[in-house]
DNA sequence: TGTACATCAGTGAACGCGCGTTCACTGATGTAC
DNA sequence: TGTACATCAGTGAACGCGCGTTCACTGATGTAC
């Protein structure tokens, strides 16, 4: 049954990917070893040839999933800070419950976690940051990334918050409010 | 070993305290039954004369902690908006691991929690939303409480991120950042 | 007010279950000659 | 290039453990007369 360094790379990877969905939408400790292997095809027993614990694949998936946040947020950042919100604070975003910003979806889970986890879900912040401060080009560097890290953490609780509320119209609004209000940090000095 | 009412309510009143403590500090899935009763003071078999259902103790558990959360602001709400930001986005509240809000401790697992539990805390969310509302009189009331609800959500996401980023500087940034530009709402209209 | 009995708050053992982790095994892949 | 053997990705059963929930039991409280 011995597989291929290629393909036991690529099977790592589909693990990992598999793991960023089943995590976003359950939580941490609501998904199961089994439940991810499932998700990515395999049986629970081959999870130990690939990592060495449950936090390390939680910390590869945060890095996973938030590389994808990463990455629509660069491709909207060419239409400006608006377009990165619009897309964050989107009624879609907030119906996807998994393949979304990790950050949002564990959140609360990640700020209990244990070191090896918040460094990784850390480094996807800055990462998050440090491109949505491009958008803030005529301050200067650290009043940029200061701004951008208030617009992470704001859309951060504004997607938990509208997924948490019971009230569609409440939900609906958390997530228009929050837009128009970021929206006019662009103008604004720092 | 029958308890008098008086007391019986005064255990459940006990109960549902230091659940919120608990779940607070460790999260709602790490937290078991066992763990909650014995932070009462009780061992865990008592736990179904009182509740019927974990989920109904969480549930209760939100509401009783943001009361104690509303129950501040509204102190402090005699100072204006800054005096409630400053308090929620302190060092001091982020490191209080228990006893703190519960949409911050909590949020991402709320969110995928079922219906009785995110209605508890969507309840919970717009009794904070009304007190912080009054912080804006010059608004009409509808603007009011769109920008408080603006104000809630990005509190919660600046406090749970700050407790998640390893960087102490970091999360001391995204603590005064948050502080800085959410004073500036009360000047300006909605 | 006193007595007899039902109620029920709290205890601690037990239930089935799924968790994270380990392990013996399989057989294709990789390697040494 | 072909052969012999070591490696190891993936399987599926098993491990101990703690979970949420149930239950028989205790004895003080509440109630009916």
């Amino acid at each position: 049954m011995r597989k291929s360094k290629l393909e036991a790379a690529e099977t790592r990877r589909r693990i990992v990917s598999a793991a960023a969905q089943e995590f976003c939408r359950n939580g941490i400790h609501a998904t199961g070893l089994s439940d991810l292997m499932a998700a990515a095809g395999l049986t629970h027993g081959g999870f130990y040839k690939h990592f060495r614990s449950k936090d390390q694949v939680v910390a590869e998936a945060c890095v996973n999933g938030l590389e994808t946040v990463i990455e629509v947020a660069e491709g909207e950042g060419k239409s400006g800070l608006e377009a990165i919100v619009e897309t964050y604070l989107s009624m879609d975003h907030r119906n996807r419950l998994s393949g979304g910003c990790p950050l949002a979806a564990l959140g609360s889970e990640l700020a209990q976690a244990d070191d090896e986890i918040r460094a990784a879900a850390s480094q996807g912040f800055i990462r998050l940051v440090d491109v949505i401060a491009k958008q803030f080009p005529q301050s200067d560097p650290e009043a940029a990334r200061a701004q951008a890290v208030f617009v992470v953490s704001a859309m951060v609780g504004a997607l938990t918050m509208s997924r948490m509320v019971t009230d569609p119209d409440l939900s609906a609004l958390i997530l228009d409010q929050s837009r128009k209000q970021l929206d006019r940090l662009q103008g604004q000095g720092a």
